[in-house]
RNA sequence: GGAAGCGUAGCUCAGAGGAAGAGCGUCUGCCUUACAAGCAGAAGGCCACAGGUUCGAUCCCUGUCGCUUCCA
């Protein structure tokens, strides 16, 4: 086997062992443990993966490489969402790019160059998931509107109409008038804006009075068909009954009262358009208003806007206004900030619309679904989540579902020109089941895009027809999605999950944050601060971008991504890269042995405690979805336990020979063994590459299993003694530092007091690289105390020595000592404190003082002698 | 208008009712044969503010201020 070189190189083998891995069936469910199974969250064709895409992916591939280690049959299945609007928003844009437009190409050319962008989209999706080292089963891969998932919608969409929970209906709905298709309630982002605020004289009929009201959207004004008062408002007693004739059309309409009204909002007189406003249009079916609608599909005003026909709203708006002051309607303008609902795909302002469209009835279906999250059937991790859930869900209103969009499922519904019979059906009706005609008309609209997500849990297990994989796999395990989808999709699937399949979806759902720039903005095109997952590979590879996510995937609040993080975990992976060019590099003359603990030196016994102690953990970690604690395990362990102490303390015994490096090679490949199978779910790449170059690895570490340690393995007294070791040797170094002796340069010590283990002392100064250390019954000249317990002090010889700097050095560390047994000290004379505290507490403040006490006559003695 | 989360080292974040932690950055020494993408050492904090509970609060409670987000 070649050596390795000095630096970890990531593109030299990340392709070498995705194919290896794919090719090798290893993605695939194997086994025969309990199923494991996440669903990816299909990505949108519309454009390439983003950081946000790579977290979610990361953990999703963290996840399931644990499981898989851990021996469950794990399965996560891949795919691709067609994304109706967003996609045909995309294509359009690139159509226009090339001097053409969907109306000029017609439907089912549109649809030819979208189905080709898709291919480009998909292909290029796939290739970012595999450099991302995700051990997705592609043989299971889907897309929303492949040939299986289309027959699924359309079979829920007939089994949901038949079941009287699909209704069609004309109300008023969202519409874009860019996009040119209705949007459901969620796909509309309100957002405080910039506005004003007319007051407008309405005159009474018959006399010289007038009611003034106000308005954000004067334009609208040329819809209203009535007036409408709080019933009780004095200001307006008297008035109902009494019309108002509506200026510039010149309109007769009636003041009604209606409860609806906010008497202490604006004037308390509110003009009704039930045309275009939703609660308007609940107002007009409560007093059988006249509807009258002036703005069209466009947002341009129609023919029954007399004058102002053709205009668009915002022109007509200010013609609207003009007028009005020109005829001394216009009272006043006051500025003011209101709630403006843009669309989330292109940010034009909805028009609330009268249109005729498909509902889905949730209400039946939430009620399970809320059940669910309450008796923890389903749970959300953070649980944060679970108010955020329940609360949208008690409030739950009915779905739009159909789009004016060609990017989509068709819906399923025809119409016969002979005798307006509705059919709704899985398979294309050839002609009419009520007259027997062949005039039929299938309806233009798809389907919004949820209404096939909502379904992904088991059409990608191949549902509707009962496969084997729906039997083993579902309900799946985890879906780990953003916040900001748990009403588009995470609650929808808890709803269909229940419908179609009778039971959840998914057992947990884990929430990620949102990634944001190192100043805490959005990622977006427009202010090009966004992170290129691709980029981040080639620069700092795979593993180190994986890591880093990982490690910043906190819990409670979205994650500020600076490049540089990149680095510090691509030093990581050289770290491990290195650490592990150690161990093979001391491989030579290797014999596995079995390891037998009386053989063992303290500092073998201490990394196989620290290692069994950070594998529970990290288990621990990863089984609560707290990815950040699990890699700080991770990498404290491998960096600061590991390579710090533990490699650096073997050293002398590799060097030895014999018995005492045959057991050090064994606890080093042992330790290193299992630290890569627990690094492996996180940084899988530079794991395969090294765990394949151990003595005695077999098969791949991919399907290795994860090593198991429990409380069994926890060694505590060999960690004291250890850590007292560590403390021996940060003495020693810190005196050299603070003298400015070079750690390089070897200095005497010893060690003044009752015996301490040879093997403990030669440690010690091989670690802080001083000569063997003996025993001294008296203080020599020219040395410091390094470190000291009760019973022994460990001096280090400098020879010349500047008497006054010492001095000053020591009454330093006097103060601190002084001070913190003041404060010990106050709290045992309190006799609260003593009283109240749990004994513990208290023995310990009592060691802690006489400790306190032991230092400070030390030091004292040692300042003296240097006098 | 309703709700949630967050304010801890210069930066990014952990933390837990019993003497404040990490990484990055900074400063000082070091090319000590795995690694200078490294090693050793150090400096740096009224734990947002004000009350309350407690023997004891950075942690629990109440309020204020600030930042972020969701819903109407």
């Amino acid at each position: 086997m070649e050596e390795l070189s000095t630096r970890y190189n990531p593109s030299d083998l990340e392709e070498k062992w995705y194919s290896r891995w794919k090719e090798g069936g290893y993605f695939e469910p194997r086994g025969t443990g309990e199923p494991f199974t996440i669903m990816i969250p299909p990505p949108n064709i519309t454009a390439p993966l983003h950081m946000g895409h790579a977290l979610n992916l990361v953990i999703q591939d963290i996840i399931i490489r644990f499981k898989r280690m851990k021996g469950f049959k794990a399965l996560w299945v891949p795919g691709e969402d067609h994304a109706g609007i967003a996609t045909q928003n995309a294509v359009e844009k690139d159509l226009a790019k090339k001097g053409t437009n969907r109306k000029e190409l017609g439907r089912e050319r549109f649809l030819e160059a979208t189905w080709n962008w898709t291919a480009e989209y998909r292909q290029r999706i796939r290739e970012q998931i595999e450099a991302m080292g995700c051990s997705v089963d592609w043989s299971r891969e889907r897309f929303t509107m492949d040939d299986g998932l289309s027959e699924a919608v359309r079979k829920s969409f007939v089994d949901l109409y038949k079941q009287g929970l699909i209704y069609r209906g004309k109300y008023i709905v969202n519409w874009c008038p860019r996009c040119a298709t209705v949007l459901s309630d969620e796909e509309v982002e309100h957002e405080d804006e910039k506005g004003a605020f007319y007051h407008i004289k309405y005159p009474i009929k018959g006399g010289e009075e007038y009611v003034v009201i106000a308005t954000t959207r004067p334009e609208t004004m040329l819809a209203d068909t009535a007036v409408a008062v709080y019933p009780p408002d004095e200001r307006y007693e008297g008035l109902s009954g009494k019309t108002v004739i509506l200026p510039l059309m010149n309109r007769e309409i009636p003041i009604i009262q209606d409860r609806y009204v906010d008497p202490s909002f604006g004037t308390g007189a509110l003009k009704v358009t039930p045309a275009h406003d939703p609660n308007d249009f609940q107002i007009g079916l409560r007093h059988g208003l006249e509807v009258i609608e002036v703005i069209d599909k466009d947002a341009r005003i129609n023919e029954n806007g007399g004058k102002y026909s053709g205009l668009d709203r915002y022109e007509a708006r200010k013609q609207v206004v003009k007028d009005l002051e020109e005829q001394g309607f216009l009272i006043k303008v006051e500025p003011m900030v209101h709630a403006v609902g843009r669309c989330y795909r292109c940010e034009t302002i909805v028009e609330p619309s009268l249109s005729d469209q498909w509902y889905v009835k949730v209400g039946p279906l939430a009620e399970r679904a809320i059940e669910a999250v309450e008796h923890g059937d389903v749970v959300f991790f953070p649980e944060t989540w679970k108010k955020v859930y329940l609360n949208w869900m008690h409030e739950i209103r009915d779905w739009c579902i159909s789009r004016q969009l060609w990017w989509g499922h068709r819906v399923p519904v025809w119409y016969c020109d002979d005798c307006n019979e509705i059919i709704v059906e899985e398979h294309d009706p050839e002609f009419c089941p009520k007259c027997g005609s062949r005039k039929l008309r299938q309806d233009e609209d798809v389907l919004d895009t949820w209404f096939s997500s909502q379904l992904w849990p088991f059409t990608t297990l191949g549902w509707p027809e009962k496969t084997s994989d729906l039997e083993v796999f579902y309900p799946t395990s985890v879906l780990v999605t953003a916040f900001d989808i748990i009403f588009f999709w995470v609650a929808r699937m808890i709803m269909a999950g229940y419908h179609f399949m009778g039971e959840k979806p998914f057992n947990h759902v884990y929430i990620t944050r949102l990634i944001r720039d190192k100043n805490g903005r959005k990622m977006s095109k427009s202010l090009g601060n966004g992170i290129d997952p691709l980029d981040v590979i080639e620069e700092h590879g795979t593993d180190a971008m994986r890591f880093t996510l990982a490690i910043l995937a906190a819990q409670n609040h979205d994650i500020k991504l600076d490049v540089r993080f990149f680095e510090t975990y691509k030093k990581f992976a050289n770290k491990i890269w290195n650490a592990s060019r150690f161990a093979l590099i001391n491989m030579e003359g290797f014999e596995k042995m079995e390891i037998d603990e009386t053989k063992l030196a303290v500092e073998d016994r201490w990394i196989m405690s620290r290692l069994a102690k950070s594998v529970t953990a990290v288990e621990r970690s990863i089984d609560v979805y707290d990815f950040p604690t699990a890699s700080k395990t991770i990498y404290s362990f491998f960096w600061n336990e590991f390579c710090d102490w533990y490699i650096e303390s073997i050293k002398p015994r590799l060097n030895r020979g014999g018995e005492d490096r045959t057991v050090a090679q064994n606890v080093l490949i042992t330790t290193l063994d299992a630290s890569l199978r627990m690094l492996h779910p996180f940084m899988p790449y530079i794991t395969e590459e090294l765990w394949q170059r151990l003595p005695g690895s077999d098969g791949m570490l991919i399907a290795s299993e994860w090593p198991e340690f429990d409380e069994s393995d926890f060694d505590d007294a060999s960690e004291n003694e250890f850590s007292r070791i560590m403390e021996m040797v940060r003495g020693i170094r810190n005196v050299k530092a603070e003298m400015n002796i070079p750690p390089s340069s070897r200095t005497d010590v010893y060690c003044l007091g009752r015996e301490i283990d040879s093997e403990i002392l030669n440690l010690v100064s091989h670690l802080s690289n001083s000569n063997e250390i003996g025993r001294r019954n008296e203080k020599a000249s020219g040395s410091v105390s390094a470190w000291a317990d009760t019973e022994n002090t460990l001096y280090v010889v400098l020879g010349e020595i500047d008497t006054e700097a010492e001095i000053r050095r020591l009454e330093g560390k006097l103060d601190k000592e002084r001070n913190d047994l003041i404060r010990t000290k106050s709290k045992l004379e309190n006799k609260s404190f003593v009283d109240n505290a749990p004994e513990e507490v208290v023995n310990e403040n009592r060691e802690r003082l006489s400790i306190s006490q032991d230092n400070i006559r030390r030091i004292e003695k040692i300042i003296e002698d240097l006098r």
